[in-house]
DNA sequence: CCAGCGAACCAGTTGCAAATTGGTTCGCAA
DNA sequence: TTGCGAACCAATTTGCAACTGGTTCGCTGG
């Protein structure tokens, strides 16, 4: 084997005085560095050396780096909760199953409980809608405004916004094709009939009935995934690239070898 | 009684061609309107005419104004999932408390068996801290800890994520008097012993007991709180101000009678 | 050949000023 | 009293400039 890593000299040199740098200086946690352009001429040495350094520095956990915003001492900051836009990307479908067999059968035992008649007329509607469908966009459509209806019915409108964040992550579109495969076949005939029950359990108020009706639904929904995920693909389905990782450093990278 | 509501010449006239110009016009569903002083020239009237116009067309549903962007055609818009920031305006104490309700069991089901050992050792250290606490600043924040590291230790990050919403909704400032009162007494005493048993079934990997002690622990919370919203308060204390409204036509209003 | 450098360009972020819009007040006139 | 125009206030959008890290390029000196 060749040498493991050989650091430039000059990227050793950066390094050594940005730790020094770093270290001794009056440099606070959280706080911004200079522009790597005023730290490459402080420290006398070239933007790339410098660049290099700080990779191996945001590799060690000791700064982490923004495109736009800049460089800065300590750990990257926790998510603050607010911030849903990617949360698709710190999930996976399980945990999202996992949360829908929390939330939904809750819901659907509330609507049982307070769901008007307009409520259920509308659930009733939705049920032969979602029956009646035959390709695969539509059966979506229909099963995404069913549960929605339900949860709607239900009356709490924070576990309704809670619910359209669950739904709009499930929804995510690079998730779209194991949906699909997970939905086809004989499954959705078994899912029609699963609804069916869970909106007769609201119609006639059966709170406990319409919750268990609801979490077996999702629970078969969910080994459907889970049989998706575990099964080999046939060939001719392309599969999506793995996602890259947060930073995108593809160049600049250290060498390794020769 | 007087007469009903008599809108004025100007005003009639004004909503007769507003009706007009909207029914047979070009204006698709969702479009936004020309602006008012535009509008207000090209069917010849006055602006405040026209304001007085459009807020019947509002009242009626057929159109919705934001100031700053436009009116437009139909009924405002969904709220879109991700637009938390006022959702402490659309719920409730009660609510909230439902959802927790719902989701914290679960929470200490999963931390139970997925916990890790580090996890179990900063829970135990933490209801130390709430036990040992007096004041109510302090308490509330060790309080807030315990059930976030809960949430953690869950290992559900989807999951996680809605805690959090739920837990800022809860942490809103116009709540905090509520949750001082609530909070107040003997009650605290009791808490304390139930987070006890909570940490203690979670270390022990009762996946059962722990979800059970949370449910009894949130149960007693929500009673605490219903007893304070029920009871008369103290004359002491100043009450807040009762929300407005979402849209703050305050002037411009249609005159009733003489 | 190549490690290192500076320069230039790309892309994401921030801040600010201007423009636009609905919301409101005011004075004037019929 | 009623309606109008003008002016101002406040929320929102838009465009731009500046600055940042990310990337590519060509040059230089060994």
């Amino acid at each position: 084997m060749s040498d493991p890593d050989p650091l430039t000299d000059s990227s050793n040199l950066a390094l050594g005085r940005l730790r020094a740098l770093l270290d001794d200086s009056s440099f606070d946690a959280g706080q911004r560095l200079p522009p790597e352009r005023e730290l490459a001429t402080r420290i006398g040495i070239g933007r790339r050396a410098l660049r290099r350094a700080l990779e191996v520095m945001e590799a060690e956990g000791r700064i982490w780096r923004q495109q736009g915003k800049g460089t800065f001492l300590g750990s990257r900051p926790a998510h603050t909760p607010t911030d849903l836009a990617d949360l698709t990307k710190r999930t996976h479908p399980l945990e999202v199953m996992d949360v829908r067999l929390e939330i939904e059968p809750a819901l659907a035992r509330l609507a049982a409980m307070r769901a008007s008649n307009g409520d259920i007329e509308r659930l009733l509607l939705l049920a032969e809608k979602t029956a009646a469908t035959s390709d695969a966009d539509g059966r979506e459509l229909w099963d995404s405004a069913l549960h929605r209806t339900i949860a709607e019915a239900a009356g709490n409108s924070l576990l309704l916004a809670i619910f359209d964040i669950v739904d709009r992550i499930r929804q995510d579109t690079t998730w779209r094709l194991l949906r699909e495969r997970a939905r086809s076949g004989e499954r959705q005939q078994i899912y029609v009939e699963q609804h069916r029950r869970v909106i007769a359990a609201i119609a006639q108020r059966e709170a406990h009935a319409a919750e268990q009706a609801m979490r077996e639904h999702l629970e078969l929904v969910r080994d459907g995934l889970l049989t998706v995920m575990t099964s080999p693909l046939p060939d001719s389905i392309d599969r999506a690239v793995p996602p890259e990782p947060v930073t995108t450093n593809n160049k600049d990278r250290l060498r390794h070898g020769t």
